[in-house]
RNA sequence: GGGCCCGUGGCUCAGCCUGGUCAGAGCGCCCGCCUGAUAAGCGGGAGGUCCGGGGUUCGAAGCCCCGCGGGCCCA
């Protein structure tokens, strides 16, 4: 049985809680998988936050529009995959964990607290984020297997990747390579492009120009141009671009003459900046500078470079690269291949040594400053070039250099050995594959992403630290042989001392995997693991397996693989998207996802991002805490397009709380007549139901809105979902729906037609709820206990299965004609302000003009409604007579006459305004017009009136509505009557009397009024359940009515 | 420097693909109405160079080009 509903008011807050509490009380979660389980498989891969600690909006969001379409498709009756995954491993932990043990290098941690209590520290803080990560996000309502998320800590998880790295070896795609690296000297680590995106941030440098003697020439010099000096003693070519113009500059510099090569574009900028004169003597192309050999300023304080300069045919001359810009500098450019990405590919081809003389914490390991920190080096640098007369000027820029994106020390590039995925290899595999089988949301994301793979390199995987999946990667000691392990199996096999413990009882991380020596399969020798752990970016790659288990277990992956869906945030269009796909492509030769989606970021009000400088930042928790958590989750998958930025607003947000508000108020409106009258829907039969016109809308509607809100999902076009779901609640159900039915609530007993607008208001729930549940899982379950789950036998709404539209309800037509209806009634309240007539009281007669046959149709099938809405006695179409002004319909003219179009419009406006018109409406006419013959019809104007004075008129779509403002005395009654009516009510709700308590009334008024209500005392007693309305002294409750000119009292009878 | 996206009343957005009724809605503001869903609800009004400039077209918020501003990514 429906119950008289307990929480009056809507309270999301305390509703939630409630609701949580049912759940848990009843497993309902676990309830609502199980009912699914033989359902078709359908595969969601979370993206794996981060174990930062907190979530945020974004994730919010993220997990928001996640656990949204989770619902749905398991209300469509899919097996939903809902594993929840964190991404544990990485710097940012490594970092925090350093920072609270008080570790200020990288070799602390081996000197200081040993790699295995480092390992149990990093293992323990992303273990605590976890928990309170998966807190918050269960503080949203968000429906995924907290219990058991994937991890990629667990050894598992470690040996898909292990699984994957070895694939990659064994199709040649795992290589060792030199390279330019971006390296963190605190953190002793390379950081890959990915990492150091973004974290370029403003810094001041030295900014200085160098003189590079040329040999063998008296007084003749390169002149190069670097922001870091301490590069210098690694130079080993200056680069010019072959195709521009250089020239040979005579300076006057300190009284002395000297020549400069510079580009000759460049001249006059360096000569001011140097604060030099000069002038030109010699100009070349910069293909004919090659070869020229330079004396390197570090010569004698690098013995290195005396070698390199005997060895390398190359080394100190000027060489040709296209890189060479005329933007800054002088257009020769500095090369150190063991220092710059660019000049290491040049070096290469010219067969350059990769000289990088530095250690891991960025100090040179030999020469003039062995020992000192590169960037402390600088300045000495500079000073010494001054000595040596090869300094033209030092300065300083402020220019965007990258930082440590975990520790924000500046970076510096380096060549080193790492490990890498050739990407390179497959990455026309990886669009091939793309462009087969995944469809993306919004569609053209995939234009950003296989621009973003045409762009990419190949995938540096090793870092030099500890808190990751290991490499699995073992050198033989004595030949050299490289071996990668697979599996944990395969590790025991090889390895030289028997491994007695189980999978599960050892950790595959650092230090343990270190302490096992392979036997080398080609020379028996010992093998070691390569120090090195795995890029972070690799572990969320390989998710879509490494989830499952595979290949331990095999049975998972070959039920789910590829995933159905995934969603995250446009950062990861390059990163996320992009790595899962590389590393799948990789070890499977396709992609690993068929749909996957696009949402965009989280901004304050405003627009700005959230960030602890600005102070905007909105925590989710105080949004549940002030709004609760279907408002946050409705208006999160309202506010925006999901693929463009959400601008928070509070304002927003309780715009979303009031249409739930409204929905509860409609909800408490019929559960509170349904309880008192006890209705059973299971027990009226719909067939023999009297419905009315107003009841197969709002059902016709409600299937409608099925469609909208499906296709809405489906295509990710959240807010359309959201707002035909906001409109129908708001418009149809509240403003029109409740509107209409309101008094046919109010008829006592089982009377048919009431029964017909509860039967339809209760289906109209039953459709709504479910459509709702996703979105706003507890009001729709609050509701659905109370009003549905009686006469389902289902014990939550989330059980129920997404509805089916019923075409049987559906009636366009019908759908179409009350929308006319409703601007009908708009357009005539609109009039009846104008003309100052208060709805209370009736007028005589409202005229429809129109010349729409579904407008005609509709007033005349809902007339009724009309004159109900409207008050007034007659609703009708018709003609009304007027004056009237003719102008031209450019709409029309334009492609009906082309150029001509402004001629004709000329003409028209130049005629009689109602001959014009009585033409048109007989028929085409032709006429000349400087010198051309043309044909107008009736559609080529617009025409505008002037009204009689009783009628008030206002427009709508289809035509006009008049409203005849003449009073008649039995109008007045009326309305007269209706004023104290609604007066008594008024009086009886502040006594709090009883629905059907009795009263008697008393009024004292004009003697107009009394003679106007003469005549209307039953209907006030009608509506009012007054036994008897008396005109004498007010006795009881008496209330003063100036408005009206009253004095009314009212006193409850005893029945 | 490149790719993709966005730029509409004070605010948040719809419309743009498939050019043509005075460019829509909600919030806010002003005025009014209703009253047994009621510390709610409803109606009306004011308010817009549709980022700017060109072009295509009889006609452009919409299509094309060039700018400007913002976002993400890349260099």
């Amino acid at each position: 049985m429906i119950k008289e509903p307990e929480m009056r008011e809507y309270n999301p807050q305390v509703l939630e809680e409630k609701v949580e509490a049912f759940w848990k009380e009843n497993d309902v979660y676990n309830k609502v998988k199980k009912a699914r389980e033989n359902g078709p498989d359908y595969y969601f891969l979370d993206g794996p936050p981060y174990v930062s600690g907190a979530i945020h909006l974004g994730t919010a969001w993220n997990k928001i529009i996640k656990d949204m379409v989770i619902r749905f498709r398991t209300m469509q009756g899919y097996n939903v995959r809902r594993q929840p995954g964190f991404d544990m491993h990485g710097l940012p932990i490594e970092v925090k964990v350093e920072q609270a043990l008080g570790l200020k290098y990288k070799k602390d941690i081996e000197e200081k607290v040993g790699v295995e209590n480092f390992i149990k520290k990093c293992r323990e803080f992303a273990l605590t984020n976890l928990k309170i990560m998966t807190e918050q996000f269960k503080m949203l309502g968000v429906w995924m297997d907290w219990d058991n998320p994937y991890m990629t800590i667990k050894n598992e998880y470690i040996e898909s990747a292990w699984f994957t790295l070895k694939k990659a070896w064994e199709k040649g795609l795992l290589e060792k390579d030199q390279r330019v690296l971006h390296w963190c000297p605190r953190c002793e680590t390379a950081l890959a492009e990915h990492e150091v995106r973004g974290e370029y941030k403003i810094r001041e440098d030295p900014s200085i120009y160098v003189k590079f003697p040329v040999e063998g020439k008296e007084n003749e010099y390169l002149l190069i141009w670097t922001t870091t000096p301490w590069t210098l003693p690694a130079n080993l070519a200056v680069t010019v671009h072959p195709e521009y113009e250089y020239a040979k500059v005579k300076v006057f510099l300190d009284g002395k003459e000297e020549y400069w090569i510079i580009a000759k574009a460049l001249v006059e900028k360096v000569l001011h900046e140097a604060g030099a004169k000069g002038e030109i003597v010699e100009e070349f192309k910069g293909e004919e500078l090659e070869g020229i050999r330079y004396v390197h300023p570090f010569l004698e304080e690098y013995p290195r470079q005396k070698e390199f300069r005997e060895k390398y045919e190359w080394a100190h001359r000027v060489i040709l690269g296209e890189h060479v810009t005329l933007g800054e500098g002088t257009g020769l450019v500095h090369t150190a291949p063991g220092h710059g990405e660019e000049d290491f590919e040049i070096g290469k081809q010219y067969g350059l040594p990769i000289y990088s003389p530095l250690d891991d914490e960025g100090r040179y390991v030999e020469g003039k400053w062995e020992g000192k920190f590169v960037k402390d080096a600088d300045p000495e640098i500079i000073e010494y070039l001054k000595e040596k007369g090869l300094l033209v000027k030092a300065g300083t820029i402020e220019h965007k250099y990258p930082h440590c994106w975990r520790c924000k020390t500046p970076l510096i590039f380096r060549a080193t050995d790492q490990w890498f995925l050739k990407i390179s290899k497959v990455k026309d595999k990886i669009i091939e594959e793309n462009d087969k089988n995944v469809t993306w949301y919004p569609d053209w994301v995939k234009i950003r992403y296989d621009n973003g793979v045409m762009n990419s390199g190949d995938w540096c995987i090793s870092r030099q630290r500890y808190w990751g999946i290991p490499l699995p990667i073992w050198v033989c000691e004595e030949c050299g042989n490289i071996h990668v392990v697979g599996s944990f199996d395969e590790l025991k096999e090889m390895s030289k001392e028997p491994i007695e413990k189980d999978f599960h009882e050892v950790d595959l991380h650092k230090p343990w995997v270190d302490t096992v020596t392979l036997k080398c399969p080609k020379c028996g020798g010992d093998m070691k693991r390569v120090k090195d752990v795995l890029d972070v970016w690799f572990d969320s790659g390989i998710a879509s397996w490494a989830s499952l288990d595979y290949p331990r277990r095999k049975d998972l992956f070959e039920r789910l693989w590829p995933a159905d869906f995934i969603v995250e945030g446009e950062d990861q269009v390059t990163k996320w998207f992009y790595s899962q796909q590389a590393a799948s492509v990789v070890a499977f030769d396709t992609v690993p996802y068929k749909k996957v989606a696009m949402h965009g970021y989280v901004l304050d009000e405003k627009g700005d991002k959230m960030s602890k400088s600005l102070g905007n930042i909105i925590r989710p928790e105080e949004v549940v805490q002030k709004e609760g958590r279907d408002p946050f989750r409705f208006y999160m998958l309202w506010a925006t397009t999901p693929w463009e930025n959400l601008r928070f607003s509070w304002k927003g947000l309780a715009q979303v709380k009031r249409m739930l508000n409204i929905l509860w108020n409609v909800y408490i409106l019929a559960s509170t007549y349904m309880s008192l009258d006890k209705f059973d829907p299971t027990k009226v039969n719909p067939e023999e139901l009297p419905f009315r016109e107003e009841d197969r809308w709002i059902l016709s509607r409600v299937n409608t809105l099925i469609d909208a809100v499906e296709d809405g999902i489906e295509t990710f076009y959240l807010t359309r979902a959201t707002r035909a779901i906001e409109y129908f609640v708001i418009e149809d159900l509240s403003r029109w729906y409740v509107r209409l039915i309101r008094k046919r609530l109010w008829i006592e007993k089982d009377d048919p037609d009431k029964l017909a607008a509860y039967w339809t208001l209760w289906k109209v729930f039953d459709v709504l709820l479910r459509l709702m549940a996703p979105f706003t899982p507890y009001i729709t379950e609050e509701i659905y206990q109370n009003l549905i789950r009686p006469f389902s036998g289902k014990e939550s709404v989330h059980l129920e299965d997404w509805p089916k539209k019923d075409e049987s309800w559906v009636d366009e037509e019908l759908e179409r004609e009350m929308e006319i209806v409703r601007k009908i009634v708009e357009a005539g309240s609109a009039a009846r302000q104008r003309a100052k007539i208060k709805l209370r009281y009736p007028v005589r007669q409202i005229l429809i003009e129109t010349e729409d046959e579904t407008t005609k149709k509709a007033v005349e099938r809902l007339n009724y409604l009309l004159k109900d809405q409207l008050n007034a006695k007659e609703v009708k179409v018709a003609k009304v007579e007027r004056e009237i002004r003719v102008k031209p319909n450019f709409a029309k003219l334009g492609p009906h006459f082309k150029g001509d179009a402004k001629l004709i419009a000329k003409w028209i406006e130049e005629q009689d305004d109602r001959e014009l018109y009585e033409k048109l409406m007989q028929g085409k006419l032709k006429v000349e017009i400087e010198g051309k013959e043309f044909t107008i019809e009736r559609e080529h104007i617009v025409v505008e009136e002037e009204l009689p004075d009783f009628l008030v008129g206002e427009e709508f779509d289809h035509g006009k509505v008049f409203v005849d403002k003449t009073l008649t005395r039995e109008l007045m009654m009326e309305g007269l009557a209706r004023e104290f009516v609604r007066r008594i009510q008024e009086m009886r709700k502040q006594l709090d009397l009883d629905v059907n308590d009795r009263i008697m009334v008393y009024i004292e008024t004009t003697e107009e009024n009394k003679e106007l209500l003469q005549n209307m005392l039953d209907y006030i007693k009608g509506e009012t359940r007054a036994v008897d309305v008396r005109f004498e002294e007010a006795k009881g409750y008496v209330v003063e009515w100036p408005e009206v000119e009253a004095k009314i009292g009212i006193e409850k009878v005893e029945s």
